[in-house]
DNA sequence: TTGTAGGCGTTATCAG
DNA sequence: CTGATAACGCCTACAA
């Protein structure tokens, strides 16, 4: 492997020369810098950045932690978001999942310290609250969609209420007045925020909150389908359903469809997450709420690299907002 | 930052010795050695990687340059398979999504090569032949989920072949003696690998191929329900359909289930992927072919790092096996 | 515009 | 078993 050494004297010039051409640097005859660029080409030479490094003493690192995100459809927007933004400034992803095991997420983190990355994002699959490993704050760090507990640390969310607010909205300027939630597990921010959502939206409408028409289940399909059936089943029915996630909302289909109702004439319905395999590929297409997953990471590492002058002094946080994904089902 | 050397000073030892420490050298005594420890406790010392790296010459990285795997739901289980298998050996991936544009994937494994990585894994979200970077060879190399035209990169796939047999064979042994198979877009070795598959188990019972029961489709839902309504509506209609996908295999339960006959009492199905939103979804439950995605990526970092023998020498794969995931479609 | 000396934090070599 | 010295490849400072 030719080294910057190999270069200068193949050159005829001093290493430092060499030096700075790679670094584009501007005091640089070009005769000379055509003379260097050739030699680069001829010794097939690469700059070795661990050497750089060193000397700099800073890396264009940046450690991305994560849960179970790799493996679930839909939060890996976030890898990709940070991937990106990662990429156009030049930074390579350290990526690391833990399956949100402690001593793996500790360890994770001193490997990411001792390879003096430039930052670490600590992110979640979904929404919720964490602990982080005490030593994430020995580098500048983020929290990606969760947020610590305390709320010390610096977080990228998902605007929830702004989602449900918005979902219920979209509903109610369709005509709806009789508007269900078959929300998640309470406690979730998700499921929170999104209930506030939709009262505040509600409210706006100058409609009463009712409670027989707001059921809570646990995010899987069955929930949706029980609750459905029991809305349904309603003396007053509700219109229109606005779903904690995309699975509850293909419950809901199967158990409308099974009723021999029709998606969107006598009940519409509207979903949260925009999983593209249920979303798109339910007849009709589920109109739903896209959170916002590719934004959270790309935001992230825009922090993280300061190209983006975020103030997250002392638990600020953004909140990014959910996009209404329009297509049959409302 | 503490260095080594204020470790040595602290611990009033040479920072030789705080380095042998570090690196588990057999030849320190206890007593020193537990100075040394205690000195690192107290100054919060974390080894500085990047020196290390460029002493020795060599890093604990692994670049994964996938296409587009970081956001479908199925494929990235290769990563988390590369993911963990790099952990397990004290690894960390570097990982880059290219989408598969060949001027960002040369410009990616420059920038590996230029960081010293130990390995390349070059992988695709579905399997197909490719055309890497040619400076991807600069570094140990191996091709996950494709293959290079030429044949002589060394590659891990999946074995198609098997998957098709298997999933035939199973069908066979429920009983089914007509066995129809809608596959995916002619030329992709998955298409052709299960095709060919599927023809071997006919012939291992002694049944003949006929065409009229072979489709094939672009692996969309769409594809599965159009293919499904002819096949259901022949004179003499299969017992039981072998799709090439699970997106297939829905638009099929689709079209099935609109006939107004059941699965599997009037039709098997089975798919391939075990895509989880899809298989674990559709009631009943789809019976299917996993891909070895996670072990792919688990046998590409195992590979790269030696850990297993692996005899990859001129052009020669691994081909991984398929696994039948039952559940009450067949 | 170009070149020289020095050092980044480690590990390797070789003495003690 | 321990320590001094050199080197890894590059960049920063300063000098020419």
């Amino acid at each position: 492997m030719a080294t910057i050494k190999d270069v200068a004297a193949h050159a005829g010039v001093s290493f430092k020369t060499v030096s700075r051409v790679i670094n584009r640097h501007p005091h640089v005859t070009d005769a000379v810098r055509q003379k260097v660029l050739r030699a680069i080409e001829d010794l097939d030479y690469r700059p070795n950045i661990v050497a750089r490094n060193m000397r700099t003493r800073k890396t264009e690192y940046i450690g991305l932690i994560t849960d179970q995100i790799m493996t679930t459809p839909f939060s890996g927007a976030i890898i990709k978001g940070a991937q990106e933004a990662a990429w156009t400034s030049g930074i390579m992803l350290l990526t690391v999942n833990t399956d949100g095991q402690p001593e793996l997420e500790a360890a994770a983190v001193n490997m990411l310290l001792e390879r003096q990355v430039a930052g670490i994002a600590y992110a979640t699959m979904f929404h919720k609250a964490v602990a982080p490993p005490a030593k994430l704050t020995d580098a500048p760090c983020i929290l990606v969609d969760c947020f610590s507990a305390s709320g010390e640390l610096p977080a990228i969310v998902p605007d929830e209420m702004q989602g449900g607010y918005d979902a219920t909205r979209h509903l109610l300027s369709r005509g709806h007045r009789r508007i269900a939630m078959i929300n998640g597990k309470r406690g979730y921010p998700g499921t929170e925020g999104r209930l506030n959502g939709y009262r505040k939206a509600l409210e706006s409408a100058d409609l009463a909150y009712d409670e027989a028409l707001v059921r809570f289940g646990d995010w899987w399909q069955e929930d949706g389908y029980h609750h459905a059936c029991c809305l349904m089943k309603l003396p007053d029915p509700p219109t229109a359903i606005c779903c904690g996630n995309d699975r509850i909302a293909m419950g809901v289909f199967a158990a409308v469809h099974e009723l021999g109702a029709a998606i969107p004439d006598d009940v519409a319905v509207i979903g949260f997450d925009n999983m593209e395999v249920i979303a798109a590929h339910l007849r009709p297409g589920l109109t739903t709420m896209a959170l916002p997953y590719y934004e959270m990471g790309q935001r992230a590492i825009e922090y993280l690299t300061g190209d983006r002058c975020d103030d997250l002094q002392n638990g600020r946080r953004i909140e990014l907002p959910c996009l209404l994904i329009q297509r049959e089902s409302t």
